[in-house]
DNA sequence: ATGGTTTTTACTGCGTC
DNA sequence: GACGCGGTAAAAACCAT
């Protein structure tokens, strides 16, 4: 199902979703947010490369050693630190038993650290809840980090008491693939998590309400490469050929012009964004091939598009019905 | 739970191959 | 006759409250 190329995420916006100013990014806080109403739209952004220098650059930062700083362990990985049970230091030479009494307490103080809280607890296997569904869907490290971060501040904010870890890092997840614009929706997930998908609507749910994720409705036209390539997939029937116009980026381009004129009119509300992504592609095929009623291509039929949008395709008729609407209206 | 809206289901007729 | 398409009424699903 999943192909690199309906995957990829959305270049970033360069005005608030929210109030549609210019947004500030704060290098010593890291995040980016926007002056007027205060929306954060990255948090933590930090380097998180290797912190050591590579050779004996004097100019270099001081080395640090440590795996890098990473969002997606529960501790941000300095839970590597290990203490050694070697009775002997650095240099080889033995250690006397007061300080070895010493650095077994230290020891069992620090694994007690590890894992103190049962809120850390919860982090550590709600991440590696996310980082096994992100994985199973393929997605890529920024996703599952987001996702992290989201899971985490849920978890600050004591959103998880009386929630299933499950639920919340799955919600977390989906949440994540919102905002990064994904094409990927809630019973997609549900198929990798454990958890059911009224759970996952309504994790998500909360956690837009109480963290204010603020994610803005799907775009229609994040689905439009997901369905695109789907349309030639070989387990649809053989005998169908491909479309007759020059190439699939001229179906696409056309359908974004439609899914853009359904947007400056108003059509969206309370419909299925998929429903118009899938009603888009349809209508663009149509007026491409114009009158040209021979065709080899039955692939983009209305009852074909249903299938790959899972909608019917009465759906696909009403779509289509109110974009070709606009369409005429607007050429004349 | 409820009430408003959308989507699906099931059925229709029409034109084309 | 099979197929694609368009329309419709009623049922079902969905969603905000």
């Amino acid at each position: 199902m999943s192909s690199s190329q309906s995957f990829q995420s959305l270049p970033h916006e360069q005005n608030c979703p929210e109030c549609g100013n210019q947004l500030s990014p704060d290098e010593k806080r890291g995040e980016t947010s926007c002056p007027s109403c205060g929306l954060v739209i990255e948090d933590g952004k930090l380097d998180h490369g290797p912190e050591w220098r590579y050779s004996n650059d004097p100019d270099g930062p001081s080395p640090r050693t440590g795996s890098p700083n990473t969002k997606l362990r529960h501790d941000r990985g300095i839970g590597n630190t290990q203490i050694s049970t070697e009775h002997t230091d650095a240099n080889g030479n033995q250690i006397s038993s007061k300080k070895r009494r010493k650095l077994s307490r230290l020891r069992r103080y620090h694994k007690q650290a590890q894992t103190r809280s049962t809120k850390e607890q919860n982090i550590r296997t709600g991440i590696s809840e996310i980082l096994r569904m992100g994985s199973a869907l393929g997605l890529n490290k920024n996703v599952k980090e987001t996702a992290s971060v989201i899971f985490r501040r849920a978890s600050q904010q004591d959103m998880i008491a009386g929630r299933s870890v499950e639920t919340m890092a799955t919600s977390a997840l989906y949440a994540s693939i919102r905002l990064t614009g994904l094409p990927l929706q809630i019973p997609e997930i549900a198929q990798v998590s454990r958890v059911e998908e009224e759970r996952i609507k309504h994790g998500y749910k909360v956690l837009n309400k109480e963290l204010k994720l603020n994610v803005s409705p799907r775009a229609p036209e994040d689905y439009l490469p997901k369905i695109i390539s789907n349309l030639n997939e070989p387990e649809m029937d053989q005998t169908n050929g491909k479309a007759s116009y020059a190439d699939e980026s001229a179906l696409e381009i056309k359908a974004r012009e439609l899914i853009d004129l359904a947007r400056e009119n108003e059509l969206f509300s309370g419909k299925r964004p998929i429903g118009f992504a899938g009603a888009a592609l349809y209508a663009a095929d149509q007026l491409l091939l114009g009158d040209e009623k021979v065709r080899d291509c039955i692939t983009l039929n209305q009852h074909a598009i249903g299938e790959l949008i899972d909608k019917s395709p009465v759906t696909i008729r009403s779509r289509y019905q109110e974009l070709i609407d606009v369409y005429r209206e607007e050429s004349g």
